[in-house]
DNA sequence: TTTT
DNA sequence: TTTT
């Protein structure tokens, strides 16, 4: 439309674990589950009442698929950023049905770790060194390979998609 | 779920006018359908493709509900910013359908007009000295009408919730 | 200026203790540091790098004053929403100073918690129970305790200030 | 800092013609003054008040800079997704100074244009016709162009940076 | 310095 | 159904 936003930013914690799909080009595709939830007390009865929103989070963008896939689970507290999008589908009986995810398209979209200690069991020592369980914005999705990182002039190394990737093939990205 | 953020924001236009619904209360709930899109030009056919999202706004929150009410209109400009539900209903058959809206509820939310030149037909005096179509972040909602808006300490008076109450009654809160 | 959106959203941990300074009304204010930072593998050295970025935030909504008072300490990670200010001052030599900071105005702004377990040291059944360390997207500020609950219409009890607000004086409010 | 966001969202409007600066490397480094303002009635007074912040903006993403660089203009109202740096400087006497701006890195940050109809002077049909002065979430920078944009899977053919860096070397992008 |  |  020219000049538009659709943003959705959650913070919750995933209901179950992350749910992997292989494309016909390889390519994983991440369900993700998550609860946000609201409580407070009620006027009348004086009882704390909690109402709980579920949330489907569809990541199509590689670079966070993969990491979803690597390190989430359920209960991890992660703060998503994605957009929404509405999708017609038919149940078995051929019933119009729509769903409405967030979603995380290719080059899309952020995805950030917030448990405390959230990375592989282990935990190698660069994970507890390096610092940053933000696994990339990744914005950076698969950025040419051939382009140095050389940053925004005076900002120090920007965080660019060419190293995340490269990491997820040899270390853990964060 | 404790810590816990479910955050929608749009900047899209209305497809049709707003839709007011008057509760046994009395309060209007205002419904929208916002346009978000994204256009691109498609890579093996060289044709720029637009897709367009439909978006359905709820509005509880009361200050906000007479804005929209008064201001908006079909392919008005907005900013809005509400939480993500799902809700489950019934069609005629008995079929069960799940429906999910950006609701900007009580003392909740916000909705900006970024019109250029949006205010009613007419454009009262009011509206062209009093400036701001930012028709109130609705956060304020009804809050303490005893309240003083002594503002922030160092800051200049700040918007409290109070004047805009007061507004909403007596003249054109913008 | 008419439409227009001063946003801020920060996930980041506070680098020392909450700081309360009392205004002559009596008031709380309440200043955070909180660090974020983003982490990379420099492409030429191969090393991790890491940027943190401190920033100024200022509470002058009550109600999340004083939970930050209370339940904030070093090391907290926080998800915090605000405005962008900068204000001008001068130093002891008269040297004219800029600082900008994220500001969480009366009735403005959100604070939640997001430590696994962040409650007081003794930890209520009330909190361990409850659930919900969000506390209180203080939107809803001091919004008239004469007003009920009663919610969006067909939304479950919604979340309320007054609500919140008697929280505080007498329970843990999450 | 590990899991941790760093978000600025801003809807305002330029204060002056967009400022370019040349890097050695040849790439442009833009810089935009954005006001944004909220207005109140005094309680006291009764008075209509407003009150003004103004944001200093660096883009270093590069197609956001020539983006702003061809179509942003004073006056213009844009919508602004960054994040905060604050940097240490000296004045001419040696004084310490501290400026905080809201940076788009390179393939980080978005930038819209939410004026009704901004483009270029004349308006070539291009534009006219190609529909979407969303000028591309710059997120895509400048990613692999040997990347073909297959999408999403289901998703209709989703906007990837490979198009739009494609455009920005031929004609105008939206 | 913008915008209303 | 909007907008460009």
């Amino acid at each position: 439309m020219a000049g538009s936003v659709n943003k959705v930013i959650l913070v919750g914690n995933l209901g179950r674990d992350p749910e992997i799909r292989r494309m016909g080009s390889g390519d994983a595709v991440v369900n993700l589950n998550i609860a946000t939830s609201e409580s407070w007390r009620d006027k009348q009865s004086g009882e704390r009442k909690e109402k709980t929103e579920w949330h489907r989070v569809v990541i199509f963008n590689e670079n966070l698929a993969k990491i979803a896939e690597q390190y989430l689970k359920k209960g991890s507290k992660v703060y998503v950023e994605g957009q929404l999008q509405t999708r017609k589908w038919q149940d078995q009986s051929g019933q119009e049905k729509y769903t409405t995810e967030i979603v995380l398209q290719r080059f899309r979209g952020e995805l950030t770790l917030l448990d405390g200690r959230s990375g592989p069991g282990g935990d190698s020592e660069e994970y507890g060194q390096g610092g940053g369980n933000d696994f990339g914005r990744s914005d950076f999705g698969r950025s040419s390979p051939l382009e140095a990182p050389r940053g925004g002039g005076r900002q120090p190394a920007p965080a660019t998609t060419s190293s995340y990737a490269a990491d997820l093939d040899d270390d853990i990205p964060f």
